[in-house]
DNA sequence: TGATCTCCGATCAATATGGTCGTACTAAGA
DNA sequence: TCTTAGTACGACCATATTGATCGGAGATCA
């Protein structure tokens, strides 16, 4: 079904919360912790605190240690992708199995494999889609890349 | 990682080789069946005989019982996308698990979920990209002759 | 009628994923 | 400097999904 996993899904939740208590007006640069995160979005405490190193570790966020301690972007929002969150929990955008083969590391249908160029073609444009959109555009209501077609036309925001 | 499975893939080898067979100038209109394939691109030949009575069940090739049975494509390789490929095996393309949510089932998440919109986007806008390509499309390398079969008339983009 | 082929349902095994636990480390404040 | 609130980190388990297998029933043609 090509789905992104929870974790991504919770990436994506914890850093748009960051992002708009960071940016908001409210309480501008404040700390965020994982457990303000895990209880407004229902989230599993312990699972997302691995997310959060997880993301720390890449260098899309920054980690307060101690006491009044907490995460802060370490970009600005318009800096950072949706494909560079997803990459970050999940690994490489791959499609299929033999995106990013190596070597002799192939698979079995790799010498009569008639798909595999086709499928590059769109790995490639779906990592575009994911990487032309930021953190930013998510929370502004920024306008969105938008392929039009006039099949589908579902979502208004 | 938004990997599509490999029951999908093994669905379009199969379909580009039918596809390829049957449209071909070497023996134009011949069925293929389900050893042939497996044996050509190495695919574990019973997982293959479910993925193609599946794609059939969804009216994407028809089956032809019996001794010198097999498939056929139902319809022009220019007729069947990639998308429509995918969601015969996969169902419908879900990038996140309340793509589809109906009634009281949603998720834990959803009454502060701040990614849902935007992340409908993106799956609209991969969608749009699937469905746009064709199995004709795909077959670039191979002889793409537009040899309609006495069953599949053609339809040009 | 028998051989060959697809059809179809049930089932098993492997892997990936979601989720949990325990401990160590760090920094702020009393 | 001691305590406490927080992150860091690695090992671990449970379950869902996926890949793969098996066995028999139903067609079709020679």
């Amino acid at each position: 079904m090509l789905k992104i996993s929870k974790k991504a899904d919770y990436a994506l939740m914890a850093l748009q919360h960051i992002a708009s208590v960071q940016f908001g007006d409210v309480t501008p640069g404040r700390v965020v912790n994982t457990k303000e995160i895990a209880e407004e979005y229902n989230i599993p405490l312990e699972l997302l605190a691995k997310v959060l190193q997880v993301l720390s570790k890449q260098g899309l966020i920054e980690s307060h240690n101690g006491p009044k301690g907490g995460y802060l972007l370490a970009r600005s929002a318009r800096q950072i992708t949706i494909a560079q969150i997803i990459e970050s929990i999940e690994g490489p955008l791959a499609i299929t199995d033999c995106s990013h083969e190596k070597d002799g590391d192939f698979c079995m249908q790799r010498e009569h494999c008639n798909i595999r160029t086709p499928l590059l073609k769109i790995q490639d444009s779906i990592y575009q889609l994911l990487n032309n959109m930021t953190l930013g555009d998510m929370m502004g209501g920024t306008p969105l890349i938008t392929i039009q077609s006039p099949s589908a036309q579902g979502v208004e925001r």
